[in-house]
Order: structure tokens, then C-alpha cells, then sequence
DNA sequence: TTCCTGTTCTTTTTGGATAAAAGACATCTT
DNA sequence: AAGATGTCTTTTATCCAAAAAGAACAGGAA
């Protein structure tokens, strides 16, 4: 049946949102506590059921008073309050990029239902999600073949991503002056600037910040196409690096040092400038990222 | 439970193949059949159990025999003989082009599955696949929108299209002319003549050459990326012109001649002539799309 | 009126059951 | 030895049921 990690999730909500409450206070109504906790009234009705029994909170005729702030043991145990699905991408794309995973290999989804501890239709699900990303391949035989993040997945993938990053670069550089994402992109330079400024203690934050920066360039060029790609790259990315950690801050320094250029060249308004600092910044990507899956090989 | 679809297409392929062995004659084996027919050896003892039911073929010891030719009662009912993902595919997409689905509208499900006489899993599937595609999308409390086939779509499409086969003309020009694409190209052109030459009564194979020919461009340029680009244009076109019989033939009448063109570009190795004339064909293709799609609207 | 609550009905998510198909292995024939 | 067959195991496709979450509606309070 369903996971609650929806009812969980409000309710761990709603005793943060109860702890900067006075003792006494009338509580919100159920419509406004739904919008606030982004879910559904049913979902609120439950979570207030829940926290009369503990007697946090009281409904007193129409009211609904606080009796006392939440302690540690009113929450819920914050273990698994992950979408299975994510949950599932997680575990899969770790074994994908793990040593028990050899591209070519043939994947056996009853197995790794068993190894994750989740049904069989969720793998599937999965595999297909997966499927999507080029990371395996249905056979004719209705089997799943693993490929791996090999070599030319990789290749392909930053040949995309090129195909994209100028596009949009083009687009960048002829956009008005009164563009806002000429602002989103001063805002961005000044926080890779703090970003160096600290880099000691912050290096780690950069994998957001890139995934920012490379948002707002190709924001001006959207394309649902070419926007599953950067998804892609983001899981890869994300994945791959987790379970690499070597040389992360010297290979975040280059690539923050890279986007300034970058910026300098968008805001030159010169498309030959932008270009060559763009087409700099993603063959450093690619050639660190190749390394990186050679050495683990 | 499994639908038996394989099943059923082994044993009617079966009964085409024995319609052309003299009766009296030892059956292949096994293993032989099952690499005949593309399936399991399981899946070939349960057509030949069948079949020795039927009376068409005896087991004499090791070997088998065929007693009578086959007749049309012994195939089995060639309806529902397609693979449900398939057939589902065909009539959500069929449903979706229709007036019963208006872009932006919240999609349910379970009225789908009704619907369409299957279950809510196979829905599920089918909504998951076309998601990528771009014609739907899913909200935040797990619903999904229709997209539909809007404007938007088509342009987004075909940018990537042009993006993709700029790509592969770019590669296709600076091939050795001993590549095995300029023969495949020269063969692709006589087969555009072939049609041209009995136009009237083979214009509606163009849909099938025009496959052919943008795969043999963008075979010289592979990514998988823009793989499934080529995967959802097909099955746009397919299914959008299926409905929009229209000024088919006219619309056919001028691609062909464009591929030619385009062919010459190509053959010329004038990078310049081949992109230009590739150029034209997309736009050409982009605003019949477009027309009739405004026409539907 | 406008907004809140109680109630009921739908829709979605997820695991499990079951038939179909594939694959593995030992045995047997030629 | 090579290949075919009989038997058994594993894996996949598909539907169904139950829980969870969302949405709709009516009656009532502010």
C-alpha cells in the first residue's frame, strides 16, 4: 500500500510550526494549515487528529487551542521520509555506479527488489524512469541491459550539452538591457565571489551554485527537450560525484574561476568572447569528468 | 496476469511457415523454430503441443512430421494479436489528438482505463512514457496535465530537430568518400526517384522512405539523446497525420522533392548548399505542422 | 455572504498474486 | 561430441486490492 511519508512529513511540519507558537494560541484552520504545509485537508485532519491524542492541542468547539509546545518525542521518527521513489533512484543509481553493476551486463529487476527491500513494480518503475536517461537499454526479450556510465555516455552527453549551453549563450548575448536575467546573472557573479572569498569552509557549496548558474543561462532559452538533458546531467553529476570526492575543492576552484570568466564574457555582450569562455568551462567539465570515471575503471 | 500475444503470433507464423512445406515432411527442431520465430523454446513447445492438438503435425519418436497442410481455422484470432503497450499507445495518442482531451486539462486515470478497457497500471505505464515526450506533465500532487500538441510543442520540437540535423549535415559533408553512407545515400535517391516515377499510386509509402532517409543523415552523428528526439517525431507525425488525411499527397509531393535537393546538397560536399537545403525542408515541414495543427484548432 | 468543518467519494500509490515467457540443466540420440 | 528433448527454476507482465491522499459537497458559524 501507499507510503505516509506525506502524513509524516506534515506532521513533523506542523510541530515545527507549533514550537514558535505561544501556549494558548488559537491554531490556524484546516484550509490555511493545508496551504501552508502544501498537502491536502484530509492530510491536515489526520495530523491534527494525531496531535490531540499526544495533547498538544485541544479543539475546543470551533477552536483549536496549544496545550503545551512540542517536545522530541512527539515527532516522528524522521528515518525513510524520502519519496520511495527517490528513495529508489538513489539506491539504484549507487548500485548502478557500484561494482556489482557491469555495463552490458543484464539487470535482474527481481534481485534488485530483493537487494533494495522494495516490490518488484517499483523496480520497474525505476528502470524505466532510468531507461530514459540512457543509462540502460530494454532488450527485445523484455530484459533490461545495464550500459553504464561509460565513455561515450559520457561523450554524448556533453555534446548536448554543448549543443545547449551555446544556444542559449547565443540567445544571451542579444538579450535587451532591461532583461532581468542580466540582474540574475550580477546576482550570481557576486556570490561566486563570496563563494572564493570563503572558499576554505565553503568550496562544498559549489555544486549548487553551478547548478544555478547554468540554470539562469539556459533559462533564456527553454526547451523541454534539451531540459530532460540537463536533468540528466544533474542526476549524473550529483551521483557520480558523490562517490568521488577526490580533488573536489581544486576541481570547484577551476570551475568557479571558469564561470567568472563566463559571466565576463556574457556581459561583454560579445558573442565570440562568450563562446570560447563557455566552450572553455564545459570541455574542462567533460575532460575532468572523463578522468574521473577512467580512474575508476 | 501476462497476456500470451507472443504466444499466439508464434503459433499463427508457425501455421505460415508449415502452408509452405510439403506435407509428409520432419519439422525443424526446437531450438531452430525458436530462433525462427524469435521466442523461447518454451514458448515453441507450447505452439507444437498446440499444433499436434490440432492434428496438422505428429511427434513420431524424435521427429515430427506434417500430417496436413494448415487451414484458415487453425490461425488464432488475429485481433488483440498487438502487444498491450503498443495498443495502448495507439489509443492514448489517438485520444489525445482528439476533442476529448483540451491542452492544460488534468488527466484521470482511471477514467482513462475505463476507457480503454485496461487497467490502471497499464495507464499508469502509458502516461509515464509519454511524459517524456513532453505531451504531459506532472503536477506536484501527482496528477497529471495534459500538454497536448500545442504551438509551443512543435516549435520546441523542431529548434531540436534543426539542431540535430545541423549536427549530422555538418559530419555527413566532411566524410571520406569511401564512407558507407554516400552509397546509402546514393540508394536512398533512387528510391525517392522510384516513388516520384509512380507517384500516384505509391505516394502514401513516402511516410516510411521519409524515416529512412532522416535516419540514415542522423545516423552519421549518433547521440542518444537526440535518439529519442527522433522517437517522439515519430511518433508525432505518425500519429498526427494519421488523423489529418489532408492535402496528403501534395505535402508528400514536395517533401520528396525537397530530400532530393537535399540529397544534392549532401553529395555536393558544399557545406554551404547542403545546409541551406537541408534548412528548407525543416521549415517547410515546420509550417505544414503548424497548419494543420491551427487547422484542427 | 464568506469561510470553516464534517462527510463522502475519487484518484493515486504500492505491494502482492498469478499466468506467460525465458532460461538452465541433466539426460538422451545420433 | 554435438545437438535435441524433458523437466524444473527464474524472471517478467499484468491485474487487483487496500491504504493514503486529494477533491467535492452540504450544512452551519461568523
Amino acid at each position: 500500500m501507499k507510503t505516509n511519508v506525506i502524513y509524516r512529513r506534515a506532521h513533523n511540519q506542523s510541530l515545527d510550526l507549533l514550537a514558535r507558537q505561544p501556549v494558548g494560541e488559537a491554531l490556524p484552520s484546516e484550509p490555511a494549515l493545508a496551504a501552508l504545509l502544501g498537502v491536502s485537508r484530509t492530510t491536515v485532519r489526520a495530523v491534527l487528529t494525531a496531535l490531540e491524542a499526544l495533547g498538544i492541542m485541544a479543539t475546543d468547539g470551533r477552536q483549536r487551542r496549544l496545550l503545551r509546545l512540542p517536545c522530541r518525542d512527539d515527532y516522528l521518527d524522521a528515518a525513510g521520509l524520502e519519496p520511495l521513489p527517490e528513495m529508489l533512484e538513489r539506491k539504484f543509481m549507487a548500485w548502478m555506479v557500484g561494482p556489482d553493476c557491469r555495463p552490458g551486463a543484464v539487470i535482474n529487476g527481481l534481485d534488485l527488489a530483493r537487494q533494495f527491500g522494495v516490490s518488484s513494480s517499483a523496480i520497474r518503475e525505476c528502470l524505466n524512469k532510468f531507461s530514459h536517461f540512457g543509462l540502460l537499454e530494454r532488450q527485445s526479450n523484455g530484459r533490461w541491459r545495464a550500459l553504464g556510465l561509460t565513455i561515450d555516455f559520457v561523450e554524448e552527453l556533453f555534446d548536448m550539452r554543448e549543443v545547449m549551453e551555446f544556444r542559449a549563450v547565443d540567445r544571451f548575448v542579444a538579450l535587451p538591457s532591461d532583461h532581468p536575467a542580466w540582474e540574475a546573472l550580477a546576482g550570481i557573479r557576486a556570490q561566486h565571489l563570496a563563494l572564493l572569498d570563503n572558499f576554505e569552509r565553503r568550496y562544498r557549496d559549489f555544486s549548487e551554485l553551478d547548478h544555478r548558474f547554468h540554470r539562469i543561462v539556459n533559462g533564456v532559452a527553454p526547451n523541454r527537450f534539451l531540459g530532460n538533458i540537463h536533468g540528466v546531467m544533474s542526476v549524473i553529476f550529483h551521483y557520480h560525484y558523490q562517490w568521488n570526492k577526490k580533488d573536489e575543492k581544486e576541481r570547484n576552484h577551476v570551475a568557479a574561476l571558469e564561470h567568472l570568466a563566463y559571466i565576463d564574457g556574457l556581459e561583454s555582450r560579445d558573442l565570440g568572447k562568450a563562446r570560447a569562455a563557455s566552450r572553455l568551462h564545459l570541455e574542462t567539465a567533460r575532460s575532468t569528468l572523463l578522468a574521473s570515471i577512467e580512474l575508476a575503471v
